[in-house]
Formats: C-alpha cells, structure tokens, sequence
DNA sequence: GCTTAATATACTCAAAATTAGCATAAGTTC
DNA sequence: GAACTTATGCTAATTTTGAGTATATTAAGC
C-alpha cells in the first residue's frame, strides 16, 4: 500500500439543543464570507487516541462547550467540498458528528449562537402545515428542472425523485428524507452552495439560509438521522431537563421530528411504551390544568428491544 | 487550523454475496499472519473525486470485481486498529463500507474467496435454534466476566449490558446489535483480537473465525446495518437472481436476518406491500409443488415510503 | 396406481395495536 | 361566572399481527 499525502481530517459536529419548540444547532464564525459554519477542528493522530475523542477535544476548544452523548454521522470527503480546496488548498475528508447538548448547560461565548437549525431547511418544518416555500418556490422551480432533462428517461428519474422526496402526486412526506431532498435542491440549483461550488453565479432565488463548505449537507444528515434515531433509541431524552409534563416532551417530539402529533394517542404510546414515570409533583406553568411532571424511566432499555418514542402523526383532525 | 500529517486513509469494504442460504463475504489474504482480511486500499486525494468513487477503484484493482450497492458504514480510526502501527506505522483511518453483489456476477481469482459470513460472527446465526456456542461458552465465561468486576457498580453495568445483548433474563434477542455484541465480546477477551491487540497471549478458548485488524469490527458493523436495512429499503433484491421464488425470498432473508420466518405469514407481507410482481413462469425445482417465479417490482419506491420485507419471527411453532 | 413426503398457497380467527375521536377534569383570564 | 386552556380518561372502528388449519400440486418409493 502506497502512502498517500495530501489529506487532512477534520472533525466536525452538529451540536443540537431544545429551546423552547426550536431545535437548535451550534454555529461559529467562518472563513467563508457571509456564511457561518459548524464547529469543527483537526483530528490529531498523535494526541486522539479515537475519533471521538478528538471531536470532543475540538469542540471545547472551540466553542468551550462539553459534549453529552455524540455518535457519528458520515464522512464527507467529495473534492472541493471545500471551495478552498481550489487554490491549492489540501484535500479535506471531514467525519461528521451529531451531538446533543441540554440547552442552558454551557453558557456559549459571544463568538457562537445557537440557531434554529429550520433556518437552513425550512422546507422541513410542517408544523404549521405545508411550508408555504414549498409550494410558492420549490415545487414549480423543480418542476422547471424535471422538464428540463435532455432525454425523455432522464425526465422520468427526476419526476420519480421529485415526486418520491417532496410527496408529490399520491406519495407521502418522509421526515427522514432530509439529506435526499436537500440533494435534489443542490443538483436542481436551488441552493446557493451548487452556484457557490461551481464558481458561478446564483440564478433565481436561493432556498434556506446557506452554510460553510459543505456544512448544510452534513446538517441534513445530522436532522435525518435524529429523526430516524428518536423513533428507536430515547435519545430524546438527551435533549429535556430532568423533569418535564408529556406536552413539554410532544412539542420536542414535534420539533424535531417536523410535524404535528395526536396528542392522547402520543401519551398512551409513551405511558404503554414505559418511556417514562410520574415524579409525583406537578407543573404549574401550563395555563390550564396542572401537568403532572415525569422523568425519563432508564429501565426501559434493558425491557424493550427498541425504546423510542413513537410518533402518532396527525392527519386531518382539528382537536389540538 | 493546523495541518496535521501521518494520517492515511484506506477504504474498506464488506461485500455481501448470497451462496444458497449462506451469506458470504469476500476476503483476501492479509499481512497478519494465520489471518484473512477485507479487501482495502488507499484513498487517493488526487485521483478519487469521491471516496466511494476511491471504494470501487481499489475493489477492482485488488479483487477484480466490480461493485453495484454500496453505502458508507462507519469510519474506524481507534488507535492500535492496526497492530502494525506500534512498530511505527502512519495512523490508519478506515473508511468502511457495505456493497452487495450477486454471486457469479464476477468470478473471484483464485488468491480471493467468499467465507460464510457466520464463520467470524458464529453466535449471530439463530437459524437452527440458539447457538450451543452461547450457553457453552459465552454466557459462562461473560458471567466470570460480569463476577471479575472490581465494584458493585461495574458489576451491575457488565451483567445489563450482558442481559442486553445476548437477550439474557427476560430480554429478547434484538439482531441488529451485532457490534455491541462484538464490541462485548472483545472487551471480556472472548475474541482472539483483544489479546492480539495489547500484544498479550490468548486466555482460554477464542470465539468464532478472527479477521485481520479490526475487521471484524467491521464486519459486525455491516452485519447489523443490513439486518436493519433489509426492513425499510428493497436491498435484498440486490442479492437476488432476476427471478425467484417466495420461499427463495424468505431463506435469503432468513440467512440475513439470522433466524427463521413464519412462512404464511412472510408471503402476506411481501405480496400485500407489494414487493414483488409474478413473471408468469414456473420454478420446477422446488422438490414439491412448483412454487410461481416472482420479479422486483420497482415501483414500490415510489408508492410505500419504507419499502422492505418485514419479519415475522417465528417463535414456539412447528410448522416450516 | 397408490401412498408418502415435500412444497405451495389460500384462508381463518383471535389478539393486539392503531386511528380518530368524544368526554370530562382542573386550572387561568377577564 | 363565562370563556378559554390544558390535562387526562375512555371508546369504537379498523387494521395489523401471530399462529395456525386446510387444501393443492408435484416427485419418489413401492
């Protein structure tokens, strides 16, 4: 085996925390102008004993926050995923971490904020129904895109892509295809990195607030994978103060998963699930009838095969 | 940010073939002695536009095959992965990744060779009934484990971590959680590779068939994302002829899976998701009544948003 | 030609889970 | 106290699952 120089491994993270109904990620200043960018930071063969130690390494040197619980993402190491990478810059392969952070544990210095991570997807937020940029921006410029294919086959696969990732026709929305549909917007230019990568102009409008290098791609990811991931592990638990009442832990559901729930059928799931137990007191802040307060029960991992909370979506329905 | 060298990054890849009801990977002689190994090559940072694109170059230059399916798994750079780097070798990082072929797609040269997968991961294989490698070796010798602990507290994680994943008590055997298997049998010295790793002599018998460097880590790895897999996404058709029966269907599920399936009710499932679609012909050798050749139907992706073949475990029952 | 064995495939039936609510309880705001 | 919130209990219709039984169609042995 030859020994190949030239690569450096950088190692960055998407850092996710709850405030109030917004899921939020990490960003820090960056080289690029007019974007911000994840925290990340250069893996050290010498001094990381693994990769994960090396992310948590650089984050607290970064942002001076330490990590709860991280798993890793992907690695990304598509040439010119940094545009730097263009001026002779070395070729940078970066492994992509989620992290969750309880909001309010570290306080972060004035050099990051904390964001609403629907700000760079916001076509991902149907909360409020059908995000209103689908239909007024994305549906008709995607449309433009498909028609524009030279073959009549070439037609066909971006109609069927289309239609299967952005639940046109008879399909239905899949939250956990994040990274597909924001793949579908950068090959159709609807995002302002498929301009910015190429070195070319914006045409049109650009959808979302664009990232750092390759950052939003990684971000979708992050939010596909979390998405997948609260359904079989309670690692949404990460994310909540040690006590909360069942709506607190739907509108977290709901934040990050992007999408209204039933709210009886969510609390018989959770209680028949044994997610959780009753802490006995009870919360006063509700505006209506006292919550009673639960914490997450740890001993539902060693009883079920695949503890998460389940996510009764809401179709028509009126009751809130 | 500082650029760090003597790091070299190699691509590394599981593939999967179906051998009658056995799954297989292929393996090429490796410099670790008494060993077989992944097949692995180097990334290279000027010629790969994309370390998949690095992927399928060096499977063809190493092993002469060329890949369909391939997904990226995990990215392995824990140090002393590879004993070599004690005596002063560069840090390896090992991007791992999961690729399916069709057996006699390609005939292997004769220096490579498809191993039944379970040969490595013996205790995965449920198909006959629970492994008598388990109750004989594993559970005493995890039990002396759990005992050896130096506090009560330790003891107690050890024993729920047991429980957990070799479905100890009143737990189930989950088949997905094939690496915390592995990642607990190599901390309780149960597989060669703990003792090879810190230089030490082997104690007692070693479990199952050991791999060069961590690729059996990989290997679990893959295991387990394919058993996940093969439920939400039609991956095992990668792995099937063009036409086949429903019972062909079921044993490459089942070889996968690492259990047996309910027939019945298997052949409800995949036909009432419509999965698959009749080509009209007969298999004949079927050693009973021939049994309908059934085709891939491709339009499933588009109309389900989870397309796979469920599994309904088959638990007291006598019926085949 | 008949029995036995294998496999394929159709159909059933009870239990469990899900969906989409209604109804009532217990607070706050004006 | 009326209107409005939010919490929580309960239910009926439907769908899905689990675990079969029953029957069809072939090959092999005698």
């Amino acid at each position: 085996m030859r020994s190949v120089s030239g690569v450096v491994i950088e190692l960055s993270a998407v850092i996710v925390a709850l405030s109030d109904d917004a899921p939020t990620i990490l960003l820090v200043p960056s080289e690029d102008v007019g974007a911000q960018g994840l925290p990340f930071g250069p893996f050290d063969p010498v001094g990381d004993r693994t990769l994960e130690e090396g992310l948590r390494r650089g984050v607290v040197q970064q942002a001076g926050l330490t990590l709860g619980y991280a798993e890793q993402l992907y690695t990304f190491g598509d040439r010119f995923r940094d545009p730097q990478e263009r001026s002779g810059g070395p070729r940078p392969v970066s492994v992509g971490y989620l992290a969750l952070a309880r909001q309010g544990d570290d306080a972060p210095s004035p050099r990051e904020s904390w964001t609403d991570w629907y700000r760079f997807l916001p076509w991902e937020d149907w909360r409020g129904g059908t995000p209103g940029l689908i239909d007024s921006v994305i549906v008709p410029r995607l449309e433009a895109w498909c028609a524009a294919a030279t073959s009549k086959a070439e037609q066909q696969r971006r109609r069927d892509r289309t239609h299967l990732t952005f639940a046109l026709g008879d399909a239905t929305w899949d939250n956990e295809r994040v990274l597909e549909r924001y793949e579908l917007l950068y090959e159709a230019q609807l995002v302002a990195e498929s301009a910015r990568d190429q070195g070319k102009p914006l045409l049109g409008v650009a959808t979302g607030t664009p990232l750092a290098k390759d950052h939003r791609r990684i971000l979708a990811t992050a939010m596909g994978r979390l998405r997948a991931k609260i359904k079989y592990r309670p690692v949404i638990f990460e994310l909540m103060p040690p006590a909360f009442t069942l709506l607190q832990l739907q509108r977290a559901a709901e934040a990050l998963a992007g999408g209204r729930l039933h709210k009886q059928n969510f609390r018989r799931l959770v209680a028949h699930e044994g997610l959780v137990e009753p802490t006995g007191q009870i919360s006063v802040q509700t505006g209506g009838r006292p919550a009673e307060l639960f914490r997450f029960r740890r001993g539902v991992v060693l009883e079920r095969p695949a503890p998460g909370v389940r996510l009764p979506v809401k179709r028509g329905g009126k009751s809130s």
